[in-house]
DNA sequence: GTCTATACCCTGATAGAC
DNA sequence: GTCTATCAGGGTATAGAC
């Protein structure tokens, strides 16, 4: 058989460039949103023809779907190692997320300018961000409990409340964030709210 | 001098029709974005054809803009009025334009929508933006500044980052709200996120 | 797996008549 | 002030060769 000693070669560079599409895609998409991406920008960067490209993925539709998950995947996978070193508490790890987050502009921007897009009707990613909401807010309600339970967060507001507080601070901070870096910032304006969080009279 | 009858109502007639233009607009730029809008959509709901509609704003960006603008003057005016009707401090009044919000979800989705597509680069909105939240960070800070000699407000943290943190909650609560309207309480949870404001020990 | 060529639609904008 | 006609350009996706 003529091909049998390359065809696992090929399979991996088929995975490689599948790899290398999402990452410059990835770059694309926050920089100009989904919509003010073409084909050929992401085409031009992996340096290969636009049907080159939609070989790997059917339709750039299905190309965005396969960025949101692949950060999704490496957002998780940072969190549990994140989570597994240090044992932290919610706050501090929130503390330390956001912290991240200020060195990671381009992929804090793609989450805020994709799920904006999302919000408008017929957005190949709709579901995608309702169902990420739902699965965040999901986790951080057992850790907020256990945090309670602990006395480490006050438990004079509800677990679901405090959750959809969090992440709505988040989102807002680095939405005036990104229009201008440089005024505001978020991971000590973060930390304020944080105290918040805290039970009463307990700073 | 033949058209000196009707002159003053051909005047009348443009501005009517620039008006119903920006109507229309709005409600396209709210639905589906800036660049997911189409002219011919517009057009057509405005019942006109679109050089026609570009006889009144001649590009697409300038339409973007006016649209901007409108809303924003509406916006002012309708604080104006709360304020000198009521008298209300401002955490009072921030209470009160979150439920107003949640009464005109087209509206909030307009500028969330459009405030993260300003955030790409190249966006014709986004110098609108990056200056509207520095004139509304301006007007809160001032306003929270005498709150808080009032005593009204916490002076603990400065009505800078105060009026940072508002602005990011409200922005925050809304993307949640847009995605799932039915599980999000805006206007619930703006209200606990209030107290926080009110002086350690006030409520 | 990647290319060239191309079909085909959409979209913003202009020219020029009325 | 509004229309018809039309253009230039961009954009996704497919056909088919290598």
């Amino acid at each position: 058989m003529t091909q049998s000693p390359t065809r696992r070669t090929q399979a991996e560079r088929s995975k490689a460039s599948r790899e290398k599409i999402i990452r410059e895609a990835t770059k694309f998409f926050a920089q100009n949103g989904f919509r003010g991406t073409k084909l050929s920008d992401i085409a031009k960067a992996v340096d290969m023809s636009e049907p080159g490209l939609l070989h790997h993925f059917p339709s750039k539709d299905h190309l965005l779907i396969s960025v949101l998950e692949e950060r999704d995947r490496a957002d998780r996978q940072r969190y549990v190692n994140v989570k597994e070193g240090n044992d932290l508490d919610v706050i501090a790890a929130i503390r330390e997320l956001v912290t991240h987050n200020e060195t990671v502009p381009g992929l804090v921007k793609l989450f805020t300018v994709l799920v904006a897009e999302s919000i408008t009707a017929d957005n190949p990613g709709h579901e995608f961000f309702v169902k990420r909401y739902q699965g965040l807010r999901e986790i951080g309600n057992e850790l907020i409990k256990k945090s309670q339970e602990k006395g480490e967060i006050r438990d004079d507001i509800s677990a679901e409340d405090l959750i959809v507080m969090i992440f709505a601070m988040m989102d807002g901070l680095q939405i005036q964030w990104l229009l201008e870096p440089e005024l505001v910032q978020m991971s000590r304006i973060i930390n304020i709210f944080l105290d918040y969080l805290r039970p009463a009279g307990d700073k």
